[in-house]
RNA sequence: GGUCCGUUCGUCUAGUUGGCCUAGGACGUAAGAUUUUCAUUCUUAAAAUCGCGGGUUCGAAUCCCGCACGGACUACCA
């Protein structure tokens, strides 16, 4: 059995999109349970659409989501170069190869005599196709005599190396998600294996990096598989058919409304990210959004990315990265494209946050404490006239509020009443709530929370025992306006937990103010 | 246009050797419970005649054929 070795092989072209991603997250998943090494190869053999900073996105991104390679680009390996710009060198004699042998021949076309052909065949009608039926109409060294073939390649004349597909032959690519996929010999065009510039395409490079580093899997997106069937002609035109990789072409993922792959500008229009990171555009300067950046914790990314189009065969949903990679298999994925639904993205990351530990989340929460003007130490009391919280406090605090939310983004506008005092009371709320007698029922508060120790029992019998059923009360006006006093609104979390949580001092004070500033109500 | 791939609740999907499927789960939605409030949580509900039409079979979401629809590809891009 041969070790498994995968790669995920990306070009530069800009930020990595999410369906890439998924593809290097399967790819990931495929080699740890297996045991095998994960590569990461730079294809960027058109020097055309080459973007700087691309290639950085791409491992900063796939850094961030834990998925990690054994060889690439980044960190070196036995088989590399491992960005093709820097195997140039190799894919010419694979190229003179295939020319020797039969299998290719040197095209002299150029692109405004290709674009004429089929503008001329769109005339009629049809589709112009390089291939056996029409290359010997063209220029190449099949149609023209060898020594002016000589003659045109001495004299520096601009070439491409072309396939030569052999006429009428059924090829089967194996595919390991569909199964058997023939497709007709007769229907595939003599594609470009190398270009003019001196660069292989994506179809030899692909091809002869993937047998010169030994991959045994190839899982990439379904956008490949009309080529593959080239591709497996290659392996047979090199000899190298016994040690093909297998094939898996993976569903594409698809807009959330309507249908078509999803792009760009879906994620602009809807209002999610398509990006795992944000993403500037060096030329325009135009800031793309991610993941990361809107709050998603790579964890919640990367099981919602695995089942996209995956599942274990059961009902489980929440998996860790280690029980992915336990459960993962490629016969479970499935054949049809995934819509990405944007909601359950959302619920994913409130799993994630919900298991994520009350300290990494209040280190997440102290930017947006920054930009309010609050200051966290680690050996300072609480002091709201100072805005200087303990960071113990802050983690007490997201620990209390996390259940309400989704993103740590949302951190700020649950809890800001914790750190800063209510300057206006909710206007609806003061009048449903800040009734005739409130004062006086307020100010009793405050007499309590003088007089007992203060602690959640002893608050609780004195306030809501004694006081408020004791006088036969109305619980929830009174609880109610109680928090529209500390808070300024009348949602929040249990209201004797928070006033234990601000303080003795700091609520007392907060009730003092909405006394002074609401007053007595007349009618 | 051509080739290939696909088609189960609104969405992601279970269903892999045809019977245990009067089609299960999750997100979302609705209702209820809990809570002093909101959120969380919990319970329940609505939601797919398994794209359509034929066949094979005692029996089909599952096998076969046809059709429709959707998608990908059809560059000296990957």
């Amino acid at each position: 059995m041969r070790k498994v070795r995968v790669r995920f092989a990306p070009s530069p072209t800009g930020p990595l999109h999410i369906g890439g991603v998924r593809t290097a997250l399967y790819n990931y998943l495929f080699a740890r349970q297996n045991g095998g090494d994960m590569i990461l190869r730079i294809e960027d053999t058109d020097q055309t659409r080459f973007v700087p900073g691309a290639e950085d996105y791409i491992i900063e991104a796939l850094t961030w989501l834990g998925i990690q390679f054994d060889e690439g680009v980044h960190i070196g390996g036995n088989y590399g170069p491992y960005r093709q710009s820097d195997r140039k060198p190799i894919y010419r004699q694979y190229a003179d190869q295939l020319i020797r042998d039969g299998w290719a021949y040197y095209a002299f076309d150029r692109p405004e005599a290709l674009d004429a052909k089929r503008k001329e065949y769109e005339a009629q009608k049809q589709t112009f196709q390089y291939d056996c039926n029409t290359r010997a109409d063209m220029q190449n060294s099949l149609s023209l005599p060898a020594d002016e073939v000589q003659r045109r390649l001495d004299s520096g004349e601009p070439y491409v190396v072309r396939f030569k597909f052999p006429d009428n032959i059924d090829i089967t690519v194996h595919d390991l998600i569909r199964g058997d996929v023939t497709m007709n010999s007769r229907l595939l065009d003599d594609k470009v294996l190398f270009k003019s510039d001196g660069m292989p395409t994506y179809h030899l490079a692909n091809i002869v990096d993937d047998h010169l580093m030994e991959v045994s899997h190839v899982i990439r997106g379904e956008e490949w598989l009309p080529s593959a069937p080239l591709h497996v002609m290659l392996y047979r035109a090199f000899g190298w058919e016994d040690t093909m990789p297998q094939f898996a072409h993976l569903p594409l993922l698809l807009k959330p409304d309507g249908n078509g792959k999803l792009s760009k500008r879906d994620g602009d229009r809807l209002g999610f990210p398509v990006f795992p990171l944000d993403w500037r555009n060096p030329e325009t300067g135009e800031i793309s959004s991610g993941y990361r950046e809107r709050g998603y914790l790579p964890e919640a990314v990367v099981n919602m990315l695995a089942l996209l189009g995956w599942n274990p065969g059961n009902d489980q949903e929440l998996m860790t990265m280690d029980e992915l990679i336990k459960l993962f298999s490629i016969e479970h994925i499935s054949k049809s494209g995934a819509k990405f639904n944007v909601e359950k993205a959302k619920w994913f990351n409130h799993e994630y946050l919900q298991k994520c530990p009350d300290e990494q989340l209040a280190q997440m929460f102290l930017p947006q404490l920054k930009e309010h003007g609050i200051k966290v130490e680690d050996s300072r009391s609480n002091n709201f006239q100072l805005s200087t919280f303990n960071s113990q406090y802050v983690v007490k605090v997201c620990g209390m509020m996390k259940e309400r939310l989704s993103f740590p983004s949302e951190l700020w506008e649950q809890t800001h009443y914790f750190f800063v005092a209510p300057t206006e009371y909710d206007p609806k709320a003061v009048a449903k709530r800040w009734k005739p007698g409130m004062t006086t029922h307020m100010a009793k508060v405050i007499e309590i929370l003088n007089t007992v120790p203060f602690q959640y029992d002893a608050i609780h019998q004195a306030l809501l025992e004694d006081y408020i059923k004791g006088h036969e009360l109305n619980i929830g006006q009174i609880m109610n306006s109680l928090r529209l006093a500390v808070v300024g609104t009348t949602v929040g979390p249990d209201m004797l937990t928070l006033v234990i949580t601000i303080g003795k001092d700091e609520t007392i004070a907060r009730i003092q103010r909405a006394i002074n500033t609401l007053g007595e109500i007349d009618n």
